[in-house]
DNA sequence: GTCTATACGGTGATAGAC
DNA sequence: GTCTATCACCGTATAGAC
């Protein structure tokens, strides 16, 4: 696959997850991708909401593939989910605020009025869920639990990123990891 | 106050919960407040962003009342923090996709690029945080439990919520009440 | 594959009449 | 207080040369 078209998604990635849908502008991705002006409609025909669900789907890979990495560190499927929580505040506190909520901006604006970028979202949301849940159903978790802790844990990392970036610091995520870590705790004494 | 002012901010509000700050246009805000155009520029010399960070201010203070006033149906803070989850669930599935995350989605797009709206969405959080927070203290938690919890929750609500409107269907936000009505109970008994 | 020029609509904002 | 006209600008998208 051509270097052009990803960096082009790459950046596109990088930018929804910042800013959002709206906000991010093809004049800015080609700019900050580094990339020839006319390539992006070479690469995507159908403009801009074809780039966006290519690029949500690779930051949601992406991101999968991390989550899977890191919760590999642990077996303890506890101590590994609270570590990678309090990885993910480290990097949501500093200068730059990428990173634990790449869908959200774009699900907030699109799910209620462009269907397309919304079944990319959920299929993203899907992907995101699912490094968790098997990593609970490792840790010996009955199967409904596992989804249902998998499911309140990832919505519970995304209302942390978004405290931790409006706030600029990390401390709203590290609370809302000590939480969660309590919460399963709480669950593995009771199975 | 006049009555154009409030019904351009609640229309503004609205708006701003459902798409967004760059989705939602001046254009827009006047057309379906049903107001005059000219009053616009009148009522908010500032344009967009003053008229935007006031709407916020008053969606957080609505919230907050509509929170203080569901919580009080139950006198058991988990109990009550539990059926005000629910509450929300059933607003979010239905057709119009608003309620439950007011601030999420400027708070998202401007955390990193616009101060003023920044510091809005800060201090709208705080007043979302507060009512649960208020709860939990009169249910006999500790402050600093209470605080913790009040933030974990609000995160969990407004990440459920994102899960919800994208899905289109209640249910994840009714599987994150359950989780945090475990999370509650397992630290009521704890203390 | 990439470039440039351009079309066209929409944006936030301002000025001045009423 | 409100209206209308108008501004400059930016957005996405297209056309056609190279």
């Amino acid at each position: 696959m051509s270097t052009t078209r990803q960096q082009i998604i790459a950046k596109t990635s990088e930018l929804l997850e910042r800013q959002g849908y709206h906000a991010t502008g093809l004049n800015q991705i080609v700019a900050e991708s580094e990339t020839p002006r006319g390539s992006l409609y070479y690469y995507f025909p159908a403009g801009k909401e074809e780039l966006a669900a290519e690029a949500l789907e690779y930051r949601a890979r992406q991101m999968s593939t991390y989550m899977r990495q890191a919760l590999a560190a642990y077996p303890d499927p506890t101590e590994a989910i609270y570590r990678f929580l309090l990885g993910i505040a480290d990097h949501v506190g500093g200068d730059n605020c990428t990173g634990g909520a790449p869908i959200a901006a774009v699900a907030l604006e699109t799910a209620g009025c462009n269907e397309r970028l919304r079944q990319a979202c959920q299929q993203a949301y899907a992907w995101l869920r699912q490094p968790l849940e098997e990593k609970l159903l490792a840790g010996g978790y009955p199967p409904e639990r596992a989804q249902a802790l998998a499911l309140t844990i990832s919505a519970a990392l995304e209302g942390g990123v978004i405290l931790s970036r409006t706030m600029q610091q990390s401390q709203p995520l590290r609370i809302v990891a000590d939480e969660v870590k309590r919460l399963l705790t709480c669950a593995a004494t009771a199975a």
